[in-house]
DNA sequence: ACCTGAACACCGTTCAAGT
DNA sequence: ACCTGAACACCGTTCAAGT
């Protein structure tokens, strides 16, 4: 709150005039945020596997420009108008697939988590440990305990390209919904 | 710090001498939770489902048991010698259910990030809005604006059942490694 | 070795007072 | 209406000083 206020050159307490607390300012920034997350536009006219590829692009897009949101969208249920608009894009799309109504919801919840998840992984770096070696996490213990690590050797040390990873993510998820849609009641 | 410092009785400053930093503590604490979360005797003998299964469900137990971990699982990569291990047990199970060796890092990496981002979820109460009023996230807007939801009907208004659906997930997830697994090159 | 006192540089927030 | 000054009740951390 002291530094916004500095950033606006004003007193730290002229805040509270126009924000209730530090939590509705947080609400109201991620509020802000979703509104930019959903381009409706861009949406219309596509298939429901290509508008579920565009809205979680743009999720992803929006941490790497405001890394101290992701956890935020974590926390805070989606209740403003922008976080529903968006959980039913989703909705609509699962709808369109095929998926049998009463699996829409959870299956919303399994994207939206892991979209979110892999969103606030990458922002805090939970994906890239050792920037500088590659190897460090399993220095710590002797390889005959770590049977997975030492039985893939060089597929652990290329560098990651995450944009490449979330296609491939985005596309497994998208035929686990239809798995899902074809195994109907 | 201050507050951990009075329940052990002691002055805040005296912390520093055991521990470098409030950073440093939370990771020690992390890491006791991850020494406990892989009960390796639970976990031998069984097949590679069966173990991502009982990890995965040891996951959540953590978190519901301890909800402020939920956020350092995210913001800390594996880098513990706990940590490490979890990560193994995946690898293993992965390449055991013949997924190819290239696919196993990113496959980890997509059912860790979802595991941990529903028990994050979970904890921070981003699955349950309205505990009150189940139909409270879409009072703000009408019903026109939102297809999806008008659509699902009923099924918005049950009582969702985590523990049940949890499980319905990770046998998705499942059958997600069996067809990476199958269409192996 | 281990702990303490005092101090520094911060927080978010309230409340009466200013214009 | 909108902003300010002073104050309250907190933080994490440093550093010299104690035993």
């Amino acid at each position: 709150m002291r530094a916004l206020a500095e950033r606006v050159g004003v007193t730290p307490m002229a805040l509270y005039r126009h924000v209730k607390d530090k939590a509705a300012l947080l609400d109201g920034m991620v509020g802000r945020l979703l509104s930019a997350l959903v381009p409706s536009d861009a949406v219309d006219g596509q298939a429901w596997d290509e508008r579920l590829r565009v809205l979680a692009h743009a999720c992803r897009r929006v941490t790497q420009h405001h890394p101290w949101a992701a956890h935020l969208l974590f926390s805070r249920p989606a209740v403003t108008p922008d976080a529903v608009r968006a959980v039913d894009i989703i909705y609509t799309a699962l709808i369109e697939a095929g998926v049998p109504e009463s699996d829409v919801p959870r299956l919303e919840r399994l994207i939206s988590t892991f979209v979110i998840g892999f969103a606030a992984s990458e922002a805090s770096g939970r994906f890239t440990p050792g920037t500088l070696d590659p190897r460090g996490r399993r220095g710590q213990l002797p390889d005959s305990e770590l049977p997975g690590h030492s039985g893939l050797g060089p597929w652990l040390d290329l560098p990651v390209d995450l944009t490449a990873e979330f296609e491939a993510d985005l596309d497994d998820l998208r035929q686990l919904v239809m798995a899902v849609a074809r195994r109907r009641d």
